[in-house]
Formats: C-alpha cells, structure tokens, sequence
DNA sequence: TCCAATCGTTCGACATTATCGAATGCCGTT
DNA sequence: AACGGCATTCGATAATGTCGAACGATTGGA
C-alpha cells in the first residue's frame, strides 16, 4: 500500500472539510492555525479554491466560506448516485451467478419497498413488482432492516403492524420475532423460510448508508426447494458479499 | 492580477467538474484524454480524491464516480448558505448606511414572501412582518423580481393576481404593468411610489442566483417624504449595491 | 490623530513534490 | 496463448508548491 497521494488536494480537501468540522466560516488565519501551515501556503489553495467556487470569500469580514460549486456537485451526486443506480450492476452480476431473482427494497416512511427486481433465467419466478410494499416482520427484506433499528423503533414498528399470519410458520408474537431479529443481526442476514408463502425462500442482508444506517435491503428469493445444500452457502456469501459492496459505495465505512 | 493558483488543486477541480460536464461516469484513461495529462498525473490526483470520499470507484468497470463526500459537503452549504444567511450582514450594513427599513424576499410558489426585516431606528416605521406575503403587481419588491421572468410567467402570474388597487396610483391593468416591468428591467431597480399604500415608498432590487434566475429581491422602505432629492439616490445606489453583493455571493456571474 | 497590532496579500529562494514517460501487471478478448 | 487496453507503479527531472519575511490594509485604543 505505497499510495503516492497528492499533498495540495489533500490540503485542499483538509481545508474544505475544516468548514464542516469547526465552524462555517473562517480566516485564512484560522485555517493555517488549525491545519499547522504557513499563511502563504492556505492562501495559495484559498484562492484557488475561490477561484473556482469551492469557497466564497464574505466581502465585510474577510472570512471565507463553502461555496455554491460544492452544492452544485453535491446535488449532481444527489441524482446520480442514487442507491438504484449503484445497486443495479452489482445485483445484475449477483444475478448471473446465482441465476436467482433478487430484490432491492428501501425502507422510507415505516414501509419497506420494492425497488428493483433482476429476474434469473428459471422457468419458475417469484411474483413480486417494483413498487409494491413488503410486510417488515414476515418477509427476508423487512426483517434485515428491523433488525438494525433501535429496540423502541422495532417496538414500535412491530406495535403498528398487524402481524397478521401468511402461513403457519409466520411468527406473530412480538417476543418471539425480536429473538428472531438478535439472531438475523448476529449473522448479519434474514431468512425467510415460508414465513410469507408456502414454497418461498428468501435470504436477504441490509444495506448501510455513508452515516451508517440501515436504510434499504437485498435479498434473493427463490422457490423453497432449489435451496438446497449445495446452493444456500453461496446464496448467503453472494447477498452479504453485494450488500456489503453496496454499502461501501454509499460511503458506509466499516469498523470492525 | 498575479494570482498564484495551485496547479494540482486546480486538476483536481478540473476532474471533479469533468463529471458534471460529460458523464457521471469516468475511467482514467478517459479523464487524461479530456484534460491533456498523463495518466499516472490524473492517477495520483484521482487516488487522493478518492481516499477523501471526492470520488469512488466502481468495482465491476473500473471507473469512478463523484463520491457521498460532495454529497455531504453540498447539503452542509445548502444548510448554511442559503439566502438570509448571506443576505443578512450585506442588509445590516445598507440600514447602517440609510437608517432605514430593509426587507429581504424569497420568490416560491408564485409568492413573494418577506424573510428577513430589520429596521433603522428612526420613529415612524414601516408596518410589515417576515413571513408575510407581498402582492407581486404593486411592490417594490414584487416588480423587482416580476422584471426578470419570462413574458409568459408575467402573464400567468399578472392573471392570476386579482389586480385590486390599493391606492390611487396602483396599476391595475395588465398592459400598463408590464410597460412599467419594461422600465424597471431596464434600470435594474424598481419604484413603489404609494401604490399599495399612501406615504409609503420602496426602492427594490433583484437578486439573482447562481443560474442567473431572479429568486429574491430586497427593497428599502420608507415614509415618501424621506425619500427626498438628496437622499434618494442614495438608496438606490445602495439597494442595488447591496443586492449585486448577494447575487455574488450566491454564485452568480454577471456577464456583462 | 497617530501608533500598534492583526491579518490578508505579495515576493523570492529553495527543495520538496508533482509530473511525465516508460515499464509493469492485470484483465478480457480473439 | 498472445494480444490489446487499461490501471497502476517506478524513477528521474525540473517544475511547482512551500515557507519566511516583507508589505499593505484595516481596526482599535491611547
């Protein structure tokens, strides 16, 4: 790891992220204080930072500020880097591997919902649409989320829900699903084995975003009996290996 | 003009912008063949950028994409950027300047709403609260900002106001206002001479962002008898000053 | 009104550091 | 297996960023 990185652009994002961490607006002064440089050297970068609206100099105080450019990038990132844009190639060759449907859901407003679907090659699918939403005590996508939500949300999230039973082997009482939820955490994904359909398998993993919350899931539903042995180990690497992956590229970094 | 800039922050710049410009997603080869560098220059400048969190790197194809640090970096400027921050100390020192009422507007929602007030200390003041709205056709404010939208946005806007006279010198005709806006266009300020109340005058400006689109406008009003032949200019000098200053600061380039 | 202090800005000299081109290594394709 | 394309690494060079000092502008206090 003998990465050869650039002092001035690290100076220069030192700077920048200074404005973050202490206070919206500061001196040249201020910054060559904090960061240990010498004047000349912050106003060298200053300027050209200014120069290209990455900072904005207050014309009263002379302090300086971020600038619009950074909103302007912030908001281009805002659109395209979406989690379906990010998740799409890396669910497409989870696909090909495991030619299995795999779901990606958000969890926005206490709902959990479906909003890509990449379908594999087999004669026998799941039904599930983009759009539609997912029950978040029953189902492998709901339950990786729940799973890392605080104990008063999962509380009250499982209160609002109506447990209702799809079939015999879904869990309905509140005590039982948040022992199950401890185990999904433990290894770090949710199965759902005919706890929503009878024949349906799922295995899904949660999704972390760049503040380290689980905003959204993965998962690789399949009918019960193509599972088998054989198959379920590489269906659980695949799902945590690319929910994993997803996470990264939404700036999640891990600290194990 | 020496102005010393950093050359490789200015590349780093010129990469991060390179997105925004072509494609939001870049292989290195690509970023050198744009820029005219060689790759192991772009490849340094690259690998600091992405060690910050600036950009990241795809995993299947190799090429990288502007990273969740812009994101950030963005949101924190559209928290502490926003208008009333900005205009706030460029209006304090114009009511030094005057001692007069200074008002501060936002265009939303086909609305001009007051933002931002603060008074000069003299006894007769001018009745108005942030918040409230402002009717477009005959402010200050209203015309300065009505000035600068398209003829068809005028015409949606003028028939959907009711056009009631406030006073006798209220314009109420549709035709008559908009040779009026031809004027105030022209001048780059405009004139609130009693029309929504007897006494009161306002002298207005636009404020333009960092597209060039009118989004708020900031006015001076005062009792018509203070505004008299000495002092007058003074205000539009400083009004239209003062919003030029915010145009700035907000990230717009006059190209004149 | 003047002086002192503070900070932004400019300047010049130095060596650190970024740069380039060439070499290497890593896929994917034919 | 060999090729092509690309990312990455390496090493030598001088261009470039850095620092300290000097300058200038502004502010506050005596």
């Amino acid at each position: 790891m003998t990465e050869r990185l650039i002092q001035s652009v690290e100076r220069a994002a030192d700077i920048l992220e200074l404005f973050v961490a202490t206070y919206p607006e500061l001196s040249i002064k201020e910054i060559s204080d904090h960061l240990g440089l010498s004047k000349s050297t912050v106003h060298g970068i200053i300027k050209t930072l200014e120069h290209r609206g990455y900072l904005q100099q207050n014309s009263d105080n002379q302090k300086y500020r971020l600038g619009v450019k950074l909103f302007e990038l912030g908001n281009f990132v805002g659109k395209h880097l979406d989690i379906g844009n990010i998740a799409r190639p890396i669910i497409r060759k989870l696909v090909e591997e495991l030619n299995e449907t795999v779901h990606l859901t958000v969890f926005e407003r206490d709902e959990v919902i479906y909003i890509e679907k990449l379908e594999g090659s087999r004669a026998l699918t799941i039904y599930s649409h983009i759009g539609k939403r997912a029950p978040i005590y029953c189902t492998g996508v709901g339950k990786a989320i729940l799973a890392h939500q605080s104990e008063a949300e999962v509380d009250r999230l499982l209160l609002k829900s109506d447990l209702k039973p799809f079939t015999d082997f879904t869990l309905t009482n509140i005590e039982d699903i948040k022992n199950h939820l401890a185990t999904v955490r433990g290894q770090g994904y949710a199965v759902d084995d005919e706890e929503i359909e009878l024949g349906l398998k799922c295995i899904a993993a949660p999704i972390f975003n760049h503040q380290g919350k689980v905003v959204s899931s993965i998962s690789c539903a399949a009918p019960k009996m193509r599972l088998d042995e054989e198959k379920l180990p590489k269906v659980i690497t695949g799902i945590k290996a690319a929910a994993a992956e997803i996470s990264r590229q939404l700036g999640y970094k891990d600290t194990h």
